[in-house]
DNA sequence: CCGAATCATTGAATCGTTTCATTAGTACGA
DNA sequence: TCGTACTAATGAAACGATTCAATGATTCGG
């Protein structure tokens, strides 16, 4: 229960001044070898391990970066974070990773003990109206970098995806196999998710003469909920019924998919071709294996972190310079949207 | 781009002198009204936020407890941490995650750095054998609680879920609903989990007189691996089929189901009773909504961060007493084993 | 062999907070 | 009026690492 060893204990047991220990520990060149391996040896037998507190007291900034997520249980951001850790790793630094569950109050508590732990800077996927306080931290020379929100550029760095393209990607890739009754299920389109997706797909239909595209409100974003588009569609007659299928993400396809093979009236591709967002993981393994568009994830959390080096680069002098990256989405071809 | 408010600034501002300043902050009681106002306000004009690091260097510890995951991403985890989080906040402290990702190399930077950080403590689901790194730990009063793992008691404290009760609950259910005639469907029984899981099931048809339980071996764990153990099932002549079957986890249900419902020759419940563990969300959505042993995970995070504040409340001259607490998992059921 | 240049090492000052012994001020009872 | 008790406020010391000007040691060219 002994109080860990300090630098002076260090230097004592090595025979050395305590600023030769910490010349070995941040400047191994400017120690000659004997010392060196004097106060590394005493390291090793103390058991010394540096107190990052009094480093970054004295430094004025941790080497911590604050990143603030929607919800670590999506996938989407699960992957996001991973990324990111590993590129601030790369650096030097490490990431402290808050969950606002989609609340502004936890998202508020997050920024205020970030605050308090000096982060170099901070990464945010807000929920609630922080521009406020992403001032203040700017002012204090804490820069952000908004993830998966297109940013004004002239105030803040950002990193997103082009949902509108994906959406494209998705009609497209429907009217190339032959569709041309196209549906596109989704929820409220007060999201812009949702409806940045149905206006892509909206501008892929526009180019072909022929063809239509209904659109399918879905009560939520959910399994249950794409299974209740589904068994509306079952009920239709064979003329009214789409023969390629674009849901806004990978859960609605999947609903979709589970009442038609419930049904197994409708066949998928052959009678229906079937499209879903995001990639997740049960993509692959569905009944069908679904297509999907794929958002490049490593991408995002890599590029979020480069964009924030970049603005903690510059001098304080220089005017910082931000940047709004904007990342296009991939098509992903499986059995769902098979050529026939 | 100033450098932040320090509580000298706001001594200054506020014609107090700094130690006043920190008892409006730590110890209200001991200042007057009028100061105390003074002093608020002055905080607030400048904008003043504490620096943690040298509030952690003079109290010698932070306020943060480091919490290693295995998995982020896997739901189980990602429900424990939030538990933890809103446990670790309630008494002031702040979570620090890291997402070992099971490899051992990452595990230990994380060790490294939490370290560093002087964390109070330390929950961690240990990949590698970190016992002689924690063994440090504790000799430098940092206590740790291992999650999802049972420890030996005399060294550390634990919190984990019964397998063996969860196995005995899965195949009990499937016996009491008149089922005779079960199967186990599982990874490789070096897995843990997997191994008491079954064991559990054992022991619930031992205990019914012409019940029997075949073990089904599965490649993996996931849907695919579900999906071939099915397709061999559905092969098989009518009188060589289980009339219940139980997997290790609710991937491996859903790929049974998914094969099941693809041949639509054997209906569930009704010729084969199923049952998953895990209660993933999924298992509510799945074409047949999927009975599921469900493990408590939130009980798991708030508990591991009760634990560690009992070892971190025990004075350093008392012996700390060391738990390990067992928690039971609970049945869900739903369509998959409804009666028949 | 001397002075200059280079290299290695030293140790005091510093970062921002908390703590605590000390001082100042006030109220009250005798 | 004095002493006591109490409350409020003070300010220096301490935490542990980094920085940097100063010092000491060594090398080298002439």
């Amino acid at each position: 229960m002994s109080r860990s060893a300090s630098i002076k204990d260090v230097a004592n047991h090595a025979q050395v001044a305590v600023g030769t220990v910490s010349n070995v520990l941040n400047y191994p060149d400017r120690v000659s070898q004997r010392t060196k391996d004097r106060v590394l040896q005493a390291i090793d037998e103390l058991g010394f391990v540096r107190n990052d507190a009094a480093r970054q007291l004295r430094a004025g900034h941790s080497r911590t970066i604050g990143l603030i997520v929607l919800d670590v249980g999506n996938p989407f951001f699960t992957s996001v974070v991973r990324a990111a850790e590993d590129a601030a790793a790369l650096q030097g630094s490490a990431v402290l990773l808050g969950d606002s569950g989609h609340d502004a109050g936890r998202e508020s508590n997050y920024i205020d003990l970030f605050q308090e732990q000096r982060v170099q800077g901070l990464l945010i996927s807000p929920v609630g109206d922080v521009t406020d306080r992403l001032d203040v931290l700017r002012e204090r020379g804490v820069p952000t970098v908004l993830v998966d929100r297109l940013a004004d550029e002239a105030q803040y760095s950002s990193v997103s995806v082009d949902d509108d393209a994906g959406g494209y990607l998705a009609a497209r890739h429907l009217l190339d196999l032959g569709r041309r009754r196209l549906a596109f299920v989704g929820g409220p389109t007060s999201i812009r998710q949702v409806a940045d997706r149905l206006q892509g797909a909206q501008r892929a239909v526009a180019e072909v003469p022929d063809a239509s595209l209904e659109v399918l409100d879905s009560a939520g974003q959910t399994v249950l909920a794409g299974r209740s588009v589904g068994d509306q569609l079952v009920r239709r007659s064979p003329d009214q019924l789409p023969d390629g299928v674009f849901c806004a993400n990978d859960l609605l396809a999947l609903g979709v998919m589970q009442s038609l093979a419930m049904m197994h009236k409708l066949r998928i591709p052959e009678d229906i071709a079937l499209i879903g967002y995001d990639d997740i993981d049960f993509a692959v393994s569905a009944v069908v294996p679904l297509s999907s568009i794929r958002q490049p994830t490593e991408a995002l959390g890599r590029t979020a972190i480069e964009l924030l080096a970049e603005e903690l680069d510059t001098p304080d002098s220089a005017q910082p310079r931000h940047r709004a990256v904007i990342f296009t989405p991939e098509l992903v071809v499986r059995q769902s949207t098979a050529g026939v």
